[in-house]
Order: C-alpha cells, then structure tokens, then sequence
DNA sequence: GTTGAGCGTT
C-alpha cells in the first residue's frame, strides 16, 4: 500500500497535507517520498487509486509533520518535472471527508460536544474562483469521468446519470446531455431536418450542379508524385480496372475525372 | 499499450 505497513490514515490531526497534482499514472507513493521527504518530515504519502482497476488517479497526497516545511516542499518542488511530467504542489483543500483545510491543516470548528462533527459543510465543492476564470475547457480528464459514472453506477444504479447535484452540476455537462437528447425525438419526427422532403441525389441531374467543375490536371499530387512513380504504381492498382460494379458506387459519390474526360 | 486540470485510504 501506499502507506508505510499501516492500514488506514494516520493521525491526520497535526499533519500538514499537500496535494500532488499531474503526477504520471505510474508514478507511486514510493517515488515521491523520498522527493518530499528532503524538504521536510513526511509523515505519509498517499496516492489514490482507481478500485477497480487499482491504476493510480494521477495525483497524491503528501503529509508533512510541518507546516514550514510543506510550504517549503511546494515551493521546491511545485513545477519540477517528475517522470516525464510536470508536477503541480499544493496545499490539499479539502480533508479525507471533506473537511476544510486551510494551508494543508485541517481547520474546522469542532463542536464541544464529539458529536458527528465531521459533518461535511452544505457548500458543493466549487473549485476556487480564480481557477474557474483560467480553467482553461480542455479535454475533461478520462480518468474522473470513469470514476465518476462507475460510481454513481455502483451506488444508485437506478437514478441513472438523472441529476447527480442539482446545484453543484456543471452546466456544460448538464446541457449536452439535455440538447442531445431534445434534438433526438425532435430528428424522429421529421425524416429531415429540411422538411418533409429529403433531398434526392438524383433530384439534380444536372453536373453542373456542381459548383466547381474544372477540376485539377490529373497530372495533380506533384507531391506524391515520386521521382521513380513506383510508389505510385503500387498504391493504386490501376482505377481502370475496377469492375463497372464499383464504377457506379463511386460515380453517385463524385464524379470521376473520367466522366469528364468523356465529356 | 492507452488517459490528464484532478482533492484521499483501514
């Protein structure tokens, strides 16, 4: 396991978490400890993994004895290039469940009595502001969307992907989903979007329907034209001799140079 | 053999 032979988190109380962002899949807790631990007391390193599959998320978690020192390790740290791949060091946001952590320590306000405590804040987990400007809509990560829909599967297998937080889902995700399946039942109805007549490749019999009606010398693709013509020769096994069968199929797609050729 | 802007385990 990713921790040091114990099982479970450890005391967690006066450890200083940091997040270990953009680390390679393969990188393991076994890798970044020695890296964290010459800037400071590493208490634990922890990397989650996919249960199923058991491949790491991609990001760890590294605890420190020492606030001085995780802040330390993130300066250092922050940016290097670990296997191939640029880490990003910081301090962890929120707790194992969801607790507030502020500077990597786990700030919240424990009620006198030891009641359930750890109940986790209504706020949904938006991302920090600043991060919702320069969050740049990439590609979302495979690897979350994997997660997350095996895991609302497991869970509540019959609510489906319906709405997984009413106020806390993205609205990007929310609408294409909305808009696709709109656009399905709507497209059934009508044959075509154009009306009730589809369009009819024979409705033009005229070749002048298309628009552009010189079309290159066949002497054209002087780049792939090779000095020798081999390579040509043997890409094309001579178009002449495809049955009249295939003619046709490729006559209704485009019109062969030789068509106008025949002109 | 694969991905990537993402917050955690007995």
């Amino acid at each position: 396991m990713s921790h040091f032979g114990r099982s479970g988190p450890p005391d967690i109380r006066d450890t200083f978490s940091l997040l270990v962002l953009n680390i390679t899949f393969r990188t393991t807790a076994d890798d970044l400890f020695p890296l964290f631990d010459k800037y400071g007391k590493v208490v634990d390193v922890f990397i989650p993994r996919d249960r199923r599959t058991g491949e790491s998320r991609g990001f760890a978690f590294v605890r420190y004895k020492y606030p001085d020192e995780a802040q330390k390790a993130v300066e250092k740290l922050d940016g290097i290039t670990v296997d191939g791949r640029e880490i990003m060091v910081q301090f962890a946001k929120y707790g194992p469940n969801a607790e507030r952590i502020s500077k990597g320590r786990i700030v919240e306000f424990f009620p006198k009595s030891k009641g359930r405590s750890r109940s986790r804040s209504p706020r949904p987990r938006y991302r920090d502001d600043y991060r919702g400007r320069d969050h740049k809509r990439r590609s979302r990560s495979r690897s979350r969307d994997r997660y997350d829909r095996d895991r609302n599967r497991g869970r509540d297998r019959e609510h489906r992907r319906r709405s997984r937080s009413r106020s806390a889902s993205p609205d990007y995700d929310r609408g294409r989903y909305r808009g696709k399946l709109d656009e399905e039942p709507r497209r059934s109805r009508t044959r075509s979007p154009d009306g009730a007549s589809p369009v009819r490749r024979s409705l033009s019999p005229r070749r002048s329907a298309s628009p552009r009606r010189t079309p290159p010398s066949r002497d054209e693709s002087p780049a792939r034209h090779s000095p020798n013509g081999r390579d040509i020769d043997k890409r094309s096994p001579t178009p002449r001799s495809v049955s009249p069968d295939r003619r046709r199929h490729a006559d209704s797609r485009s019109p062969s140079p030789r068509n106008l050729e025949d002109d």
